[in-house]
DNA sequence: AGCGGGATTTTCT
DNA sequence: GAAAATCCCGCTT
């Protein structure tokens, strides 16, 4: 049941679609808490629009580490938004997830975001505040707890929808953004 | 239902 | 010094 991260050794495209389905499981003070990943983005070193197109920072020190580990940057201010970690060591890659779907611990998850419904994860800085994740979780292995991904059976091919990426100025063509079709938790429909 | 602006601070030029 | 992989609220239709 436990499956392999291999896969996130590889594209990052092709990891952006198969993270689709897939769960993360974060223990919060005593509670288990289930997330289905529904929304995601691509994010490469040969991107303009990536954070790792720059080159190796102390801010993108972890894209360029070892896949399925955790990426999180603060932006706007206030948000935090988290990636998944792709590719070889010393490549900048990673996949920002946009939206989850909660399946266990709802009502924690309802009262750390004062909000309901679709409004508690349905989107990147959301679904952080609801699953507790910050700084210090940059770096995080998510093969171990208090944070981390089960690999499900892929999505259908036919269910995922890609369109554009959200949030950007440069890079807007790429077709890198990938959601599950009809899910109430995608954060902004169509493109 | 849709638009516009403000919040607020890290990061790199 | 400006932009930023965003969100929320209030105002207008």
């Amino acid at each position: 049941m436990d499956q392999s991260l291999d896969f996130l050794d590889g594209d990052v495209i092709i990891a952006a679609q198969r993270l689709l389905g897939c769960d993360l499981i974060r223990n919060i003070d005593g509670t288990t808490v289930r997330a289905r990943i529904i929304e995601t983005e691509a994010y490469d070193q040969s991107d303009v629009a990536s954070h790792s197109y720059k080159g190796r920072t102390p801010r993108t020190d972890v894209m360029f580490g070892p896949a399925g580990h955790l990426y999180v940057y603060f932006t706007y201010g206030m948000h935090y938004c988290c990636n998944i970690v792709v590719g070889p060591e010393n490549y900048g890659a990673a996949v920002l997830i946009r939206a989850v779907e909660p399946l266990d611990g709802v009502l924690l998850l309802e009262k750390r975001r004062r909000k309901s419904g679709i409004e508690v994860t349905n989107g990147p800085a959301k679904l952080c505040q609801a699953l507790d994740i910050d700084k210090g979780l940059n770096g995080h292995n998510l093969r171990v707890k208090p944070l981390q991904l089960i690999v499900n059976k892929p999505v259908d091919r036919t269910s995922i929808i890609q369109t554009s990426r959200i949030g950007i100025s440069r890079g807007k063509e790429a077709q890198w953004r990938f959601y599950i079709k009809d899910n109430p938790y995608v954060s902004k429909t169509a493109s």
